[in-house]
DNA sequence: AACTGGATAAGTGGATACACAGATACGCTC
DNA sequence: GAGCGTATCTGTGTATCCACTTATCCAGTT
């Protein structure tokens, strides 16, 4: 549901299973940054030629999720600890204009649903350690979608992508943060208060704080 | 210059050759929006065979430049009036952010750089309708660049691309707009200031207020 | 006369084959 | 013994070929 809204833009059928392929063991955190991805490998894998493999790397490349040197292969994309700073910053700028044109589609209706998916997030913390990552994401995207913004939410859901193998290694150190659900029950009322510039900038903080916290386990591979 | 802020990811030769050569035709307004590109015919006058043409065209896809649709070849895609305003928010808030990171490398010699930037784009708008346009992006991009942020100009100057044809369009039928040069003044004022919450808030105006006069001239060609 | 169905043609997506570039290892020379 | 050059091998990038999907056109039927 939560990554769903990426969809790989112009993608037949072979190319998007390997493309949903390599992502899901990306974002699964099965390849470590640095990693050379072999077309040969993953295509027989799947079942296929090398081809559907190189237009994928393609759109993963465009996500910024693998990189491609000229003759010299892919190769899984690491974050440098700056580099998740930016991201962060970004993605609070993103998030913030969101949550901004977000407000005037806020009513009891919506305010309930997200106080379920907080519930359904903080019970997926119980059960594994991924499963709290994609329910994090499920919250902030289903309020990103509110703002009616197709293009913003595709570009909020991309960075999601991004970072998301190093939310999983931070989870999996601390073991269920218990900051978690009141960090989030804050951006609740902020919405239920009507103030569409608060909620912007509460959403910025909100997002903003999280990336030193992830920092100290950052890079799960060099660059 | 400006435009080249923006890497094809991982290319080689013949497909960068593909790629480049299919931007430029974009972003000089060759194709229309809706129209089909045909990877026989671009092949051919590149002198090269439909391969590289067709890995250029998922670049292109990835940047939302052209719309891939399975079995049914490659349109040059439009934004519609909606699309138009959601990109010049999204520019707006990106931009908000990098202005307000450059602030701490702002000088004296930066400020005159940024003057000189205005006189060519002043220069510009006399000698062609496209010159300005690129002089333009050139000095939004150098503002951004102080940032510090790679990640952050590329997704900008990615923005800027897409909205390039528009703003041609509008500045042909306009023919030079008087304001434009007081408009950017007003960025290097609040530069000179030193506030860097005060930049943001300005250059966030800057990029709102000009989407509503492009809207006007808005759609070459429909969706 | 208009609409639907089928047939044909055009064009896209995928696979295989080939050529070239880069990396590594081994040998020769200093 | 060490460093550089060369040769071989691995693997990427490009082209050609084939199969399949789609679109268009014509004919037949209502």
């Amino acid at each position: 549901m939560a990554a769903d809204a990426i969809e790989p833009l112009g993608i037949t059928t072979a190319e998007e299973e390997a493309y949903r392929h390599i992502q899901r063991a990306l974002r699964m955190g099965r390849y470590r940054a640095g990693d050379r991805l072999i077309p040969e490998e993953i295509a027989t894998e799947i079942g296929m030629s090398r081809m559907p493999v190189r237009e994928a790397f393609r759109q993963l490349a465009a996500e910024g999720l693998v990189l491609i040197r000229p003759n010299r292969g892919c190769i899984v994309a690491g974050l440098t600890l700056d580099e998740i700073y930016e991201t962060f910053e970004i993605r609070s700028v993103l998030e913030g204009l969101a949550v901004r044109l977000a407000m005037p589609h806020i009513d009891v209706e919506v305010l309930e649903e997200l106080e379920r998916q907080l519930d359904r997030m903080e019970r997926a913390s119980q059960t594994g350690s991924s499963d709290w990552v994609v329910r994090h994401q499920a919250f902030h995207l289903q309020i990103c979608q509110l703002s009616n913004r197709p293009k913003l939410v595709r570009q909020i859901a991309s960075l999601h992508v991004v970072i998301e193998p190093y939310l999983r290694i931070w989870f999996d150190y601390v073991d269920k943060p218990a900051s978690a659900r009141a960090e989030h029950e804050i951006l609740i009322d902020v919405l239920r208060s009507g103030d569409a510039g608060k909620a912007e900038i509460v959403m910025r903080d909100h997002i903003v704080e999280t990336a030193p916290l992830l920092a100290n386990f950052a890079s799960p591979g060099r660059r």
